[in-house]
DNA sequence: TCAGTATACTGAAACGTTACAGATTGCCAA
DNA sequence: TTGGCAATCTGTAACGTTTCAGTATACTGA
């Protein structure tokens, strides 16, 4: 079979996809200005260029990626990196969501690389980087001193976190001040009377468990309240311990007499600890907590709330991912969301 | 430069990521023995094969997806074709964890494929297909006459359905059996004393939709309860619009003294409706409801609860959809859960 | 001895793309 | 007329893999 009659048959067998080949034969044109005028190189001619892209377009034409990706090494894939425990109202959909949004009118393809919490979290990254599965990689759980990060930065792949590190080098990131935040929570608290307060912290190890602490201490120190320690607990626990743990809390003499809560989660499990011990919310104690979704007002009306938005995170990793692999300064990718105002049921 | 000096050069950049080329330099073979060697083919001895995969194990060799896909047109590659509209409570997350959990161990990739609401629902689908973007795929949000399995079913690109179709087309499909969950929460619920009873139904249109409506009536049949029609509402409505139409609802001379409920989030803005009137839940009125997480005992103690697994929904789904890419009869992928116990609140 | 055959291996081609190094044409200045 | 140059276009090679069609060697049976 000569080349011209396999090109015909090309042109034939109409359900094949189209390639480079096809529109080739199609215009008349070699395959190298084919994909040259497809992506606007200058040294085709205008009216070629139009010709061809308006073919390619007709005929519904789409670039293999497999083909590019031999060629180029680029992937056109991002990877969300993502610890599989189950967790109650898990934030992980709005996140993709977000991601989803940004990269829908771009090429690139979203992968979720999971992970479970028995193996260490280096380890998808490490996959991802040594089989070149992806053109940038987005991570959550974000600690100061992380692994991941270094790792990364070390290979020189693009990446962006879910919370800031704390080792002196520069990479993306989006972060919610949750400084801001336990601050804003410790002042509001104080501000209506409350006088002994303790914090359902983050997980210990993780940056924002830093920066939760702090906001509730600085903030402490400002007003003439006073922490009731609380550390046997973090959100990332079970409900039932929680709850137990809150119990146990609040029927000790010197009980708080106020909450400041990382997750929404593990406020309904803080309140049923109080209801446990036979007090009242809203009377005996009140919580300030963080949430994802509007939620905890259905709850129970007494919660004071701060909205924290993890669609917005998505968009924001994605947009700074992107941003990195198209060349952008991985210092002028970073940003920190200040939380809204502690809202109280509004009618 | 010669071919000896390149194979050198390959070797010697201990950086660069092995491929077939480095291996055959390596054991000092053909590229094409290497190939069928490390996938065990017959013809190749056996010291030889064992030789091969020792090295390809030393050095960490990983097949170049690219070059497999290019060549094969497999893409190891599994869709979850989502809707990103936001929800409360999302159970996507649950699906994605069962999904990664299947192909964790193999050699493909999760990627997620996103359509918003606006978009028509053949769409995502469409391209995945057209641009042979990958083996596989799972949809959810089923309808009795699908035009995306149809589609599929056409294009012979296996797949799994979360929820059943009624075209009398058969395909791999995961289902919860909402019909004997409405018949069990109705049954429940006339045990108890509940006489009027209304129906917090599934979107119409969806597959479940019937299933959930039927069980909901067959139950009723058996009983001396009635229905109080509620097809105002489903449960994809905003939270504020369902609580405004059970308040509505509740305030009527002839009001239902029992809700099933297909949805944990609509649940808690039925609940809402309910105390806005000003009744009691577990005086006035039971609810029955699904629930993914169990979470709606927190919210109210009286709440009847019925758990729907996503997860085990994910693990099956992906197992399906292996199962088709791997030559098994599509018949023989079909998995329907039975719904447990109505659950009340245990101590 | 020799053809026949089983065993173990091999090079070349192809998948679709892009980068590289030309090739062809027309036009202009000298 | 000719050399030079800009403007367009083109073929070849390569990315890493698998498939095809072999080849070389040793063994078998008559």
């Amino acid at each position: 079979m000569d080349r011209d009659q396999k090109d015909r048959d090309d042109e034939a067998s109409a359900h094949e996809r189209p390639t480079l080949k096809t529109l080739a034969f199609m215009t008349g044109l070699g395959v190298t200005t084919v994909s040259r005028a497809l992506k606007d190189a200058p040294e085709i001619g205008a009216e070629t260029r139009r010709r061809v892209q308006l073919v390619a377009r007709q005929i519904g034409y789409r670039p293999n990626r497999a083909g590019v990706r031999l060629r180029t090494g680029k992937t056109n894939v991002i990877s969300l990196v993502l610890n599989t425990e189950r967790e109650i109202m898990s934030f992980v959909s709005d996140i993709i969501y977000g991601v989803s949004e940004v990269i829908a009118d771009t090429p690139y393809h979203l992968i979720v690389t999971p992970y479970s919490r028995s193996q260490d979290p280096l380890d998808p990254v490490k996959y991802l980087v040594e089989s070149g599965s992806a053109d940038g990689v987005i991570i959550s759980r974000t600690q100061p001193n992380d692994p991941r990060a270094r790792y990364m930065l070390e290979r020189g792949i693009p990446f962006a976190t879910h919370g800031r590190t704390d080792m002196g080098l520069v990479h993306p990131y989006h972060d919610f001040d949750n400084y801001a935040f336990a601050a804003e929570a410790v002042r509001h608290l104080a501000g209506i009377g409350r006088r002994r307060l303790a914090l359902v912290a983050p997980p210990v190890g993780l940056t924002y468990y830093g920066h939760t602490v702090n906001g509730f201490a600085d903030a402490l120190g400002e007003t003439s309240a006073s922490e009731v320690p609380f550390n046997t607990v973090s959100i990332d626990q079970s409900i039932d311990q929680i709850r137990t743990r809150t119990a146990q809390l609040m029927r000790r003499d010197v009980r708080p007499d106020g909450f400041v809560s990382s997750a929404a989660a593990a406020t309904l499990a803080v309140v049923a600890g109080i209801e446990d011990a036979g007090l009242k919310l809203g009377r005996d104690v009140d919580v300030v907590s963080k949430q994802s979704s509007e939620l905890l007002h259905l709850f129970r009306r007494e919660l004071l709330v701060v909205n924290e938005d993890f669609r917005l995170a998505g968009t924001e990793l994605a947009r700074a991912v992107l941003g990195w692999i198209g060349g952008a300064a991985p210092g002028s990718l970073q940003t920190v969301v200040k939380p809204g105002d502690v809202v109280a049921y509004r009618g």
